[in-house]
DNA sequence: AAAATACTTTACGTTTACGTAAACTTTATC
DNA sequence: GATAAAGTTTACGTAAACGTAAAGTATTTT
C-alpha cells in the first residue's frame, strides 16, 4: 500500500485530509515538485514524505516558508559541500532550541490544565452535595 | 517586581517583547480587559497573566480565537453552573489530545533531526579524510 | 456520443494578526 | 510655556494560507 511509487493529487489529498488546492499551493510555493504526464501532476513517494513533513510542521506552528527553508537547505546539504553542511548543523541546533521551548510550553500547559480540571471536579462535587441537601 | 499591581501598555509590551499595537489588538479581540484612567489603559496582573498565556498559545500554534474561547469558557466556568463545568471538562479533554499529538510530532521531529545531524557529521568526516589525502 | 469524473490554469476573495501612518490628547521635562 | 514622551483613536495596508468560482482539457463510464 504505502510502498506505492506514484500518487495522484487527489490520492494525496485524501490520505492526508487536505484539499487539492492546498497541495497545488504547496507546489506553487516550491515545497513540492511533482513531475507531469501532460499537464497532470504525478507525485513521487518523496513528495508524499514532504507533504507529511509540511503538515507536521504546521501542527508545530511552522510557517510554510520555514519548512521550505529546511527543505532547500537539506537539498543543498546533500550536494555535500562543507559550508552547506556546517550551515545545516547550525540550523538544526537552532531548531532544537525551538523544540525545547515548545516542550516547556506544553509541560506548563499540561500542568495548568490539570489544576483547572481539578478545580472543575471540586466545583462539581460541591454542586452534588447541594443537590443532596435539597432532596433531604 | 513581579508582584506589581498595575502596568502600562509599554511596560507589558517591553516585558514580553511585543508591540503596543499587538496588545491593543488583543484587547480589541476581547482577550484583554484593561481598565482606564481617562483614556489610558491600566493593565492588572490578571491581564499580565493572560498576555503570557496568549503568547504561549501562539508558540503552540493556537489562534487568538482559540485562546479567547478558552478564556471565555473559563470565565463562565467560574460562575459555577453545572453545564459550564461539564463543557469545560470536555474542552480540557480535547485540548489534552491536541497536546498529545504535539508531543508525538515533537518526538518524531527530534528523532529525524538527530539522524539528519548524524548524516551531516559523517559527510563532514568524509570531507576531512579527502583533505588529508590531498595533503599526503 | 453524451455525460460524468478528474484534472488543469487563472484570478479574485477571505481571514488572521498585526504594521504603519495620521492626527490628536495627556503627562512629564526643561 | 514650549517641547518631548507616552498614550490614544481611526483607518488603510500587508503577508500568509488558502477558499472559491470560472472556464477549459482529458479520460472514463454509460
Amino acid at each position: 500500500m504505502s510502498d506505492k511509487q506514484t500518487f495522484s493529487i487527489s490520492e494525496l489529498a485524501k490520505e492526508f485530509d487536505v484539499t487539492t488546492r492546498s497541495v497545488r499551493f504547496y507546489e506553487d510555493q516550491g515545497l513540492l515538485r511533482p513531475s507531469r504526464r501532460g499537464q497532470t501532476r504525478i507525485f513521487s513517494s518523496k513528495d508524499r514524505v514532504r507533504l507529511k513533513l509540511i503538515l507536521r510542521g504546521k501542527r508545530m506552528g511552522f510557517s510554510l516558508a520555514e519548512t521550505k527553508e529546511l527543505f532547500d537547505l537539506w537539498d543543498e546539504t546533500l550536494s555535500g559541500n562543507e559550508k552547506q553542511l556546517l550551515l545545516m548543523l547550525e540550523t538544526l541546533a537552532r531548531k532544537r532550541d525551538q523544540l525545547e521551548q515548545q516542550k516547556n510550553d506544553i509541560a506548563q500547559a499540561e500542568m495548568e490544565m490539570e489544576t483547572a480540571e481539578a478545580r472543575c471536579r471540586e466545583a462539581l462535587e460541591e454542586l452534588q452535595k447541594k443537590k443532596q441537601q435539597a432532596t433531604a
